[in-house]
RNA sequence: GCACCCGUAGCUCAGCUGGAUAGAGCGCUGCCCUCCGAAGGCAGAGGCCACACGUUCGAAUCGUGUCGGGUGCACCA
């Protein structure tokens, strides 16, 4: 695969090795420091390494002695047309424009597969995300989560990684019994009592088709029953409609899981004893009575004696409750258990997506993973920041539907789903995001979706005219084309940005950080719509031209850029649009 | 009180394993359509990268501490 930062590194460290064979450079070195970038500034040349400077001490060499040398080794490739040293012992490294313009065939023939990684081929990765509790419809705040969970699920793949997408369900706790008592005063509003939604219970209207279909399968006969007739049948019952709610509102949003696990499915089956003994054999599990939250004091604390893990031992900050004083589970016990699963499934790497307010969850489940998997799997848990709504410039927050809340529906029926997953990658995870109905919907350059989409709608455009006036700009054709004719200073810019793509996807893969291929695509894009403009100064850069061989040359660059902006969007699950209206 | 996250231009934010003169958008100034979509582009002004020490040839980046802001903190999920 055409990756020419990793083709340039495999040539400095070759030169390192010819360093080493002549007795220049010392054997054993550790090269993994070394690397090869794009220059901050583009005048210092096309590549700048650090590999002298990295070296200098370990070799005992100046490092403008070991840069000079490694400059004259690497002047002898065919591809280089200049290595200078610079600063402290900076080798920048120019091309020459034929590896450039050879890089825009290889992007046309390999097409939707330009910058695939490796880093995880092989492997295998379970990328837990969403896991709204089947309570309701999802809200704002799952929005973004889900979108984060199903890129990063996108990119990981393209990165080489076998992925599962998985959604737990939390229908294990109390919180779907309290479902079950909102949905129960709806099923009697269907027989024409008035519910009573008291304190606590859920007051969304969308549970009132949910009383509907009680009524419809139980007649009346649950009616002057007592609680504990009608609880489990009604919770069950009322949660699979739920979930069934969950998986259309994920469909609005274009994400599909590959599996879905259930908390209650866990109870009874021997597997959370399971996975508190196997903690319990590597000597993690005891009784005992943990020390009273320091600050304020709860009210109604007092001392007890319970079951804990010893999360301590794997980095945690206090040891934690997996049985409560009553003997049964806490919320942690079925997490372990559930991650246990996924451990013993066999993943090479855990990723869950959380929202920020399970902050304080993260070192007692990344404790759990590492005790269980014996430091096998490592668990990277994201944090997902707030999602703040405004509209005509106020804050957003009710929802009609859900009265309390404003939903997931709400969100895409008003911004559409390709506007609303690009912009909740257009912030890292942890910091919180503003989302203004009126601000993604502009199409302007404020709006980062726009300015993407309407490079690519560009690109379009071109190959549209260009059909029009008779030139071949099929693929095949372009891939032919005589790319010399590329040799422009912008162009050869141009083609540098699609150089960093491959690079741009093995970092934001290796962070697990989706949101870079947001940001690089509008760097993408700006630099399409800069050489579009220089059109505008210099004839000799718009794109048509007279003669069919240079319009074809410059064409294939402006598809290279439409195929690798397609590429990026389809991580991002944007579908990319044709053309603006 | 403890833990985690954040603190970068007037505003909203990028900044990968430490690298050369710290970037983008908005806003502000001034330019560019006899030209493939100006829904764009170019240029300019604007910074003690919260602060202080430390590690190093070199720190926005790593470490420690301080100050601000947010979140979470016993058998709740």
């Amino acid at each position: 695969m055409m990756n020419l930062f990793a083709d340039m590194r495999s040539l400095v460290v070759d030169c390192i090795g010819q360093m080493v064979a002549t007795g220049d450079l010392p054997q054993g070195l550790d090269l993994t420091a070394v690397a090869v970038e794009p220059p901050r500034d583009a005048a210092h040349g096309d590549m700048a390494t650090n590999a002298a400077m990295v070296l200098a001490k370990p070799a005992g060499k100046a490092p403008r002695v070991i840069a000079d040398a490694l400059a004259a080794l690497l002047m002898a490739d065919a591809r280089v047309s200049a290595a200078t040293v610079a600063g402290p012992g900076f080798l920048n490294i120019a091309l020459k424009p034929h590896v450039w313009q050879s890089l825009v065939r290889a992007v046309l023939q390999t097409g939707a597969d330009y910058g695939r990684a490796t880093q995880g081929t092989g492997k295998r990765v379970n990328v837990e995300f969403v896991s709204a509790n089947p309570t309701g419809p999802m809200h704002v705040g799952h929005v973004r989560g889900a979108v984060v969970g199903d890129a990063l699920a996108s990119l990981l793949s393209f990165a080489g990684w076998d992925v599962t997408r998985e959604y737990y369900i939390n229908d294990g706790g109390a919180q779907v019994d309290v479902l079950a008592r909102s949905a129960f005063e709806r099923y009697r509003e269907a027989h024409g009592l008035s519910p009573e939604i008291r304190e606590g219970l859920y007051p969304g209207d969308y549970l009132i088709p949910v009383g509907e279909a009680l009524k419809a399968k139980y007649g009346d006969s649950l009616l002057d029953q007592e609680e504990q007739v009608w609880l489990a049948e009604v919770r069950d019952f009322a949660s699979a409609m739920m979930m069934d709610e969950i998986r259309g509102d994920l469909a609005l949003l274009g994400v599909k899981m590959d599996v879905f696990s259930s908390e209650k499915a866990l109870y009874g089956t021997g597997k959370i004893e399971a996975a508190i003994d196997t903690l319990r054999n590597l000597g993690l599990i005891y009784q005992g009575t943990l020390e009273p939250p320091k600050g304020q004091l709860p009210e109604d604390w007092e001392p007890r004696i319970q079951t804990l893990f010893r999360s301590t031992a794997h980095g945690d900050d206090v040891d934690r409750p997996v049985q409560k004083s009553d003997g049964s589970w806490t919320y942690f016990a079925p997490d372990i258990a559930y991650h246990f699963d996924k451990v013993q499934r066999g993943f090479d790497q855990l990723i869950d997506v959380f929202g920020a307010d399970h902050g304080g969850y993260v070192k007692r489940m990344k404790a759990a993973v590492s005790a269980l998997s014996q430091g096998r799997v490592p668990l990277d848990i994201k944090l997902i920041q707030l999602v703040k709504l405004y509209k005509n410039g106020e804050p957003f927050k009710m929802s009609k539907r859900a009265g309390t809340f404003v939903t997931l529906r709400d969100v895409v029926e008003q911004a559409g789903t390709d506007v609303t997953r690009f912009m909740m990658l257009t912030r890292k995870n942890d910091v919180a995001l503003d989302f203004d109905f009126d601000k993604v919907l502009e199409q302007s350059k404020d709006n980062p979706v726009f300015y993407v989409q309407y490079a690519n709608a560009r690109v379009n455009s071109v190959l549209r005219k260009a059909r029009e006036a008779g030139i071949v700009v099929d693929d095949a054709a372009l891939a032919a084309a005589d790319l010399s004719l590329l040799s422009h200073d912008a162009e050869l810019g141009m083609i540098a940005k699609l150089a960093e793509w491959p690079r741009l996807v093995e970092i934001a893969a290796r962070g697990n950080e989706p949101h870079r291929v947001a940001f690089y695509l509008y760097e993408l894009a700006s630099d399409l719509h800069g050489l579009w403009n220089r059109g505008n100064d210099d004839p000799n850069l718009r794109f048509i031209q007279a003669e069919s061989a240079v319009s074809q040359a410059k064409i294939a660059l402006v598809r290279a850029v439409g195929v690798v902006i397609s590429t990026g969007l389809a991580i991002l699950g944007v579908v990319p649009v044709e053309e603006m209206r």
